[in-house]
DNA sequence: CTCAATGCATTGGTTTCTTATGTATCTTTG
DNA sequence: CAAAGATACATAAGAAACCAATGCATTGAG
């Protein structure tokens, strides 16, 4: 089972951020591939979603960018930023928020961890 | 606190349809105001976004309307089809299972009721 | 009698994502 | 070794969903 396209609208933004909390430095075919492992294939980031969304978070500033060479191939690393870390935080309290609340509005339980 | 517009693309039909089948029969203006009390005001459903969305669930045969007047002032009262109850079914439990899956994700504990 | 609230609706614009396409390199397999 | 699939970047055209603004009309409160 896949999510509904729409289901994920909004919150691709702060899933990058917080894979690049954990995990320091990310390039942006690692993003793909790591969020597909950790959803078990049920979310899955197209190419022409994501790289606009990384283009955003360095136009905002919230990322840096280097670009390395692992051969000819072109890898182009994104790091937060401290304004960056300070935004993921926002973000995924924001969400964790709205997550409670859509829990109550549709009475759903969840399963803790 | 008002949840970013974000947060919220990709939820509202689903908040709709289950309003509808916890309430039977909801007009329009109702809706607003029953999301804004149940969510403290941290949901807020503009006019512009309700209404195209109760047209489009109408399209789509997952309510159907009756309209009344109160006095000389109209309402159109929804209520959930057949189709739409599945519908809604499936929504909730969708919806319910993506919330775990980005708890997961966003390693965030969340509070049972 | 004026203003806020109630109640419907549409329009123009933006953001965000999808689908499709393009370029290029590296690895695996028959 | 050729072909196919995986890796890796990127953009462009279009759709979907929402926001902000506006419009019209009724009702109730002060």
């Amino acid at each position: 089972m896949i999510y509904s396209s729409e289901l994920i609208k909004g919150t691709l933004k702060t899933i990058v951020l917080k894979l690049l909390e954990d995990n320091n430095r990310m390039y942006g075919y690692e993003i793909t591939q790591k969020v597909k492992e950790l959803t078990f294939d049920k979310i899955q980031i197209t190419e022409g979603a994501l790289y606009p969304t990384l283009h955003v978070l360095e136009e905002d500033g919230l990322v840096t960018t280097e670009l390395e060479y692992n051969g000819k191939r072109a890898r182009k690393y994104y790091t937060l930023s401290p304004e960056g870390k300070n935004k993921t935080k926002e973000r995924v309290s924001e969400l964790a928020d709205f997550m409670n609340t859509m829990k109550f509005l549709l009475d759903i339980k969840t399963q803790n961890a």
